[in-house]
DNA sequence: CGGTTACTTGACTAGCTTCAAGCCTTGTGG
DNA sequence: CCACAAGGCTTGAAGCTAGTCAAGTAACCG
């Protein structure tokens, strides 16, 4: 089995070390906001849903982690209870291991430490990034910040949004009705277009 | 000088490296929001407001560093815009680094490579909570988690809060009015006290 | 073709924001 | 020691708008 260049450590070393390999059905919690945090985790195959929750129950979007991704790192290395909830959002295999054996592992492989060093960066990256969507004041403007963080292409290009409308809500805060009202506003405004359904920015 | 034991890095380090201190005056903008990152930065002395603000120019303060503290670091380590602007929110000295500077001197001192993956490792989770307190619904479910968040006591333990109510209206994206009644609510309740214009939680 | 999921629309409501005005507290200078 | 300025806090009234609920319609998939 070769090892997938794309992962941010090699699972092969993973397992080396101790990691373990499971499996979740879609829907299946992996851990839980307030749990106590006892591994660090890494996507083999399938989409992992990372997410937090307010005292009405409803969930609001961080992230998803796929194939070759980790998760669950910030809570583990500063020994606090974890902060999100993440589920499979799909069947998914993760394999996840402990804070002893991680760090025995990234003593042994220094390159490994390093790499994580900039993977961590970029989800803090991400992170101020999520935070300009929710301080948006309107609804068009999370919007807008929301789809241009998550544009592939340049600026220029338009390109179809891979989310449906109730997604796109889960990751701003608002509601499906607000946010079909608002990409209406913003059709009629040229800010996006929406054609037979597909919204295009 | 002897160095800090509480920096993240060691100043002397860092200005062997090639960084440059420099004084910034109370309000002084460090970097802005969209700028191109060229540093890393690292708090001598006084302190630094990170905040993003949105299409009103209404700022929402993300966190303050103190001296010690690194900022700027996700833009230069992923080569993006900076995503915050970084303020003096007193008088304050910090030091800059280029990033092929910073790098070698990770390069030599693999074990402060270490040090700053704990250290985002932090950030990541202060990033996570602050990200609860925006997705809460009331302005009283928001102001709970960040009084809870910004606690150094334990939960049975009472302390005064030591923030005005503007700078609660700042870290919660609300306003101070809306601030100031939820107090008062939150007084009636039991959830907080308020004497003499004090909060205590 | 039938069931499920995604999307849409309208009416109503709650509550945060906004604007305006004024009060209290603290620190400073004469 | 007092007066005053400035910043922080408080209150009230009014309006806007996102959320909620309810009832659909359209697209997709097996």
């Amino acid at each position: 089995m070769a090892s997938s260049k794309k992962s941010v450590i090699d699972q092969n070393i993973l397992i080396t070390y101790g990691g373990v390999a499971k499996r979740y059905e879609k829907g299946e919690l992996i851990y839980q906001e307030g749990n106590i945090a006892n591994f660090f985790y890494q996507v083999i195959e399938g989409k992992v849903r990372i997410f937090c929750a307010n005292d009405e129950g409803k969930e609001l979007t961080r992230y998803y982690v796929l194939a070759g991704q980790t998760f669950g790192e910030a809570p583990i290395l500063t020994n606090k209870p974890y902060a999100c909830t993440a589920q499979a959002s799909a069947s998914a295999v993760v394999i996840k291991i402990g804070i002893e054996k991680l760090l025995n592992l990234l003593h042994d492989f220094p390159e490994i430490a390093n790499d994580l060093l900039f993977n961590f960066a970029q989800k803090l990256y991400a992170s101020s990034c999520s935070t300009q969507i929710l301080n948006g004041q309107t609804p068009e403007e999370k919007i807008t910040r929301f789809l241009t963080h998550n544009k592939k292409g340049g600026e220029n290009v338009i390109e179809r949004v891979p989310f449906t409308r109730q997604q796109i809500a889960d990751f701003t805060g608002l509601r499906v009705e607000t946010v079909i009202r608002a990409l209406l506003r913003m059709n009629e405004q040229g800010k996006v277009k929406i054609i037979n359904r597909k919204v295009y920015f």
